[in-house]
DNA sequence: CTGCATTGTGTAACCGGTTACATAGAACAT
DNA sequence: ATGTTCTATGTAACCGGTTACACAATGCAG
């Protein structure tokens, strides 16, 4: 490994010239810095990040920690946050929590210790003392506190949006299907949708599951249909389970949209791929993530800064899974 | 933040014995290491990894790159990775390259430059420089190279399997998507097929694709369908591509899968919420990745050890955009 | 010509750990 | 009793950077 030092011997300068340079402070004469610089390219020299960020106290690192990428709403959030990283010279430690909370704790005192200048984290324990001792610039992404700053979508309204859809074009018998409870965002979204159908005048039932995992939601999807098979509108508590619900839907034979009705959450990009194409609630994941990298690095520039947080409008893209307008 | 300083101080010994205690290594005597162990307890201390490293020359990160998590295949093997990195007491850098040489370098400095003990990269481009230059085990996942011990499934095979499926299943005029043309794997799985498809009693045509992305996926679809309308058995490039290929041959109403046939590849979770379920070749994704990070564990601790590749079992998914066999 | 500010460079302390080496008492062998 | 080995602990060098401080040369004002 090629060190500063190397550089500096091979330069016939001193070591604290050599950072001059590499830093562009303090002063360093034309012909110096010129010396400096060839070194540098014929030795191939890249300083080590590991020894700057420990007198720094501070790498340039960013730890993001989310429930689980491969739940395809995730990557979009991450890829929106490491670009927008990566465009102001950080990097990005991805850890996955699996909403566990021992994972949770443990990536993040790896964060820590790995001098990470800040963090972004979609977690339902902000309260814990683990975060509370945490000195380092913090905000959350797809969940709220009053604590930190936030970016993250309007859960209510996009539940109320759902089922203010499903109503407006028709549906008379409504499936709501309720995510995991402690999973804040699915419960907003929950309560928003309540909120509407219980003003409306549609009958409607309340499936609760527990997971957003792929391997079971065909199983919920099904268990949808045993208990529900009148149901002429669904709401999903996400995408996967919508796309799901499609499937067997089709399976029972049931024709979409004109019997059946359904609307996702999200909008991930294989919402689009489904046959018929679903109707959904749009996230803005990607850009959700970007503001929130935004957000960091701004307070890491200025840490006292009083905190803002992003709310993001929810839209409905509105695909083949829902009637076109029928009117009451 | 509490140093070993603090520690030593707070329990009256030197700051050699407090490290001592830590890594468990050297003579410590037993009250001397009760007292230690209570004063990390008190103040809470956990050390910083960064001065470790420094000395150490070698951290607990290993770096991964892939071509971009957003394509559902990837967040597998990421979760491969980091799930057995963490088993022994990794982490994981991640990088997205998007299949981009610049990108691709600047995650391999950043990777050095964090000290990283190891790499594990999904990269077209393992003879470059870079690579050659970089004295770090490292093993290709998703890739091959005689160079550098790799963990890969086997796509020529997968692509014989995919084309002798379609044939036994009796289809008659195939269509062959093939990858992009830069990337590895989908070359080799369209050679495979095309091995199978030119000694078989079948017309055959190839439609050449130059992404995998999500939002391009549609257009290839509908691109194949005016092109080669009569087909009745199409091997699709990946799972995405087969998944907006059922969207489109449903749109014109064709029965799948008994006017056509559609086989994919990957195995991507979300092939089996179509509708009908995708076919597919399956890549153990997870698997491949958890492979790669103890291959690259392995290495770390010895070595010098010659390089030892493994090659993973690709497996044909039976769902039901293929018939029940149709013997000829 | 003198004094002060500006420019250029080097020496060494520092960041927070690890470990080689020195030192000393205890245990054990002869 | 003495030498040797084992156990226990501390001191200080080291990892590869950054920067406070010291010092010298130069420029410029009075």
């Amino acid at each position: 490994m090629v060190t500063i030092k190397d550089v500096a011997k091979h330069a016939r300068v001193s070591v604290a010239t050599v950072s001059r340079v590499l830093n562009n402070n303090g002063y360093v004469g034309a012909e110096t810095r010129k010396k400096v610089m060839t070194a540098i390219e014929e030795l191939n020299y890249s300083p080590n990040e590991v020894a700057r960020s420990l007198y720094k106290r501070g790498s340039r690192l960013i730890g993001l920690l989310l429930p689980d990428i491969t739940n395809p709403f995730f990557p979009q959030l991450a890829r929106g946050v490491e670009d927008e990283a990566g465009r102001h010279g950080f990097r990005v430690l991805l850890g996955n929590s699996d909403e566990d909370i021992e994972k949770e704790m443990d990536y993040i005192q790896t964060f820590v210790q790995n001098n990470v200048v800040g963090m972004i984290t979609a977690t339902n324990h902000v309260d814990y003392d683990m975060y509370q001792s945490l000195d380092l610039p913090l905000v959350l992404l797809d969940r709220t506190s009053s604590s930190y700053p936030a970016v993250y979508a309007d859960g209510r309204e996009g539940g109320r949006l759902a089922a203010e859809t499903l109503i407006k074009k028709g549906a008379q018998r409504v499936t709501l299907v309720k995510g995991p409870a402690h999973v804040k965002p699915a419960v907003d979204r929950y309560r928003g949708a309540v909120e509407v159908l219980g003003e409306a005048d549609v009958d409607f039932s309340v499936m609760s599951t527990t997971s957003y995992a792929f391997e079971e939601a065909l199983n919920w999807a099904e268990e949808l249909f045993k208990k529900f098979p009148e149901t002429d509108g669904i709401i999903a508590s996400n995408d996967i389970v919508g796309i799901a619900i499609i499937h067997e839907a089709l399976k029972r034979g049931k024709n979409i949209p004109e019997e059946l009705q359904i609307i996702g959450y999200d909008d991930i990009p294989q919402s689009r791929l489904s046959y018929p194409p679903l109707t959904t609630i749009r996230q803005p994941a990607y850009e959700m993530g970007r503001r929130a990298a935004e957000l960091l690095i701004q307070r890491i520039g200025q840490p006292q800064q009083e905190h803002r947080s992003i709310q993001m409008p929810v839209e409905l893209i509105e695909r083949h899974t829902t009637r076109k307008d029928d009117q009451e």
